[in-house]
DNA sequence: TTAAGTTAGTGAACGGCGTTCACCGTAAAC
DNA sequence: GTTTACGGTGAACGCCGTTCACTAACTTAA
């Protein structure tokens, strides 16, 4: 039988540190408020620019690597949001997590322009995939997931949809895990693709200041888009104390 | 009585049609999908980086004077795709302008990051003032005002509303004209603002590849984000009508 | 018409960027 | 113990935004 190689060689340790430390340079720059440059980075490390091409074929993978794992620990700080709600509270939960995806994405700008306003259109298949690995993603979809398993809300019918998104469904390239969804139910990818939908497009005008500054303080636009959201997914009767919740979070964030 | 100064002197007359050249030379290093950049600018113009200078304090300020002349030309093809409907079919029109913006969007992804995805807060006050000149912004809010001032649809009430928004609606910092807009009908504004998150949600997503794109391909998150809102400005028995003139133009974009 | 003053442009330079390349120790592999 | 591969260096190239001294041309006023 094949052995899991547990010990790494010495140098693999090395490369495997190496890489972690190139992230970690690399968002403090970016914490600090400076642009994220390979010399930049490198001198961080007691290292000179060209070094890092030992580690990454070019500028823009160091971005995609850096940004890849900024949304990892992100979606670390989401989940924990969530945990501090009991574990029957689907729904809590949920509101949880989107309202500090929203707090972080307004104290870390540039952090989420990286992660959520990057094209990945012009990118290569490394990015592609990178689309469907999105972490917050899946963390957002096994909620909702835990969210209607518990509430079997009314989901639309495949039957009832465009043959695009009914093919999007079965198929899906966003970060979601479907195999274990009966194909009925899919319709639940589709309510989640709305509901990121809304999410993403009021934390994005917030983030890019495109919104009155008074509404972004008092965060009642993203507050208006859950009221918006929440029929959909069953939600209209916990609507009242989802919201005070949301609102909350956001006056003590 | 004070003339107006109707002919600009000779000097005037060039340096207003070195301005048209610096954006126009820009633009069409945008089109070719080269970066904006001074050197770049300049040659392009048989000049050298420095003479710019004369025209603009420094790059950012070349970027947002390109990002404001490319808003106000999409906006004119967005008000001709409404001209395309007879005068008083006020939803289509809105609809039209829309769908227009939303192809615009994906045709033209660099010139919409430019326009509508740039941080705005983190920039000076010239920056702040361009927000509420936005010209795209007053188009529409100037087609839901028709809209409304049509149907007289109910509109939310301001003592229903939260404190930030009543007073971002009474003295709005977004492209709007309300002066003549009466206080009680202010509601309008903040239904304005739910739609255009709606809109910027799905058109961001769909231009930074952050969707299945399939269904960018089909435009159907787009209709389905109509259809979310159409109710809240009384349209959901035109509803039928109005997605499938989103479609139509979809199709044939 | 001439003199003074303003303006728009230049070339050289600075520091910083991503990237390439020849080169060199040192650690691993045989 | 020899060979090989890896991880690092310094120098260089061609970009970039930006500054500065300087000049030629145009405008203005005497």
């Amino acid at each position: 039988m094949t052995q899991v190689q547990t010990t790494a060689s010495r140098r693999e340790q090395q490369r495997e540190a190496n890489f972690e430390e190139i992230v970690r340079a690399s968002r403090e720059l970016l914490a600090e408020g400076a642009e994220i440059s390979l010399r930049a980075v490198a001198s961080r490390m007691g290292m000179t620019a060209p070094a890092l091409y030992r580690y990454v074929a070019n500028y823009q993978e160091l971005v995609d690597l850096v940004a890849f794992e900024i949304d990892k620990a992100a979606t670390a700080a989401f989940a924990a949001a969530a945990d501090a709600l009991p574990e029957d509270d689907y729904a809590g939960r949920l509101v949880a997590s989107a309202t500090e995806f929203r707090m972080w994405a307004l104290s870390n700008p540039r952090e989420f322009g990286l992660v959520f306003a990057n094209p990945i259109a012009e990118a290569q298949c490394v990015r592609r995939e990178l689309l469907t690995q999105n972490a917050s993603g899946h963390l957002m979809t096994g909620q909702m997931r835990a969210l209607w398993e518990h509430t079997r809300h009314p989901l639309p019918q495949l039957a009832d949809l465009p043959e695009s998104v009914r093919e999007a469904l079965l198929d899906p390239l966003i970060p979601a895990e479907v195999d274990d969804l009966a194909v009925e139910d899919r319709g639940l990818v589709w309510l989640f693709m709305q509901g990121w939908t809304m999410l993403y497009g009021v934390v994005a005008l917030e983030v890019f200041g495109h919104m009155d500054p008074r509404i972004i303080e008092s965060g009642e636009m993203f507050v208006e888009a859950f009221r918006s959201f929440a029929p959909k997914v069953g939600l209209e009767d916990d609507a009242g104390r989802l919201l005070a919740l949301a609102r909350d979070r956001i006056r003590q964030g």
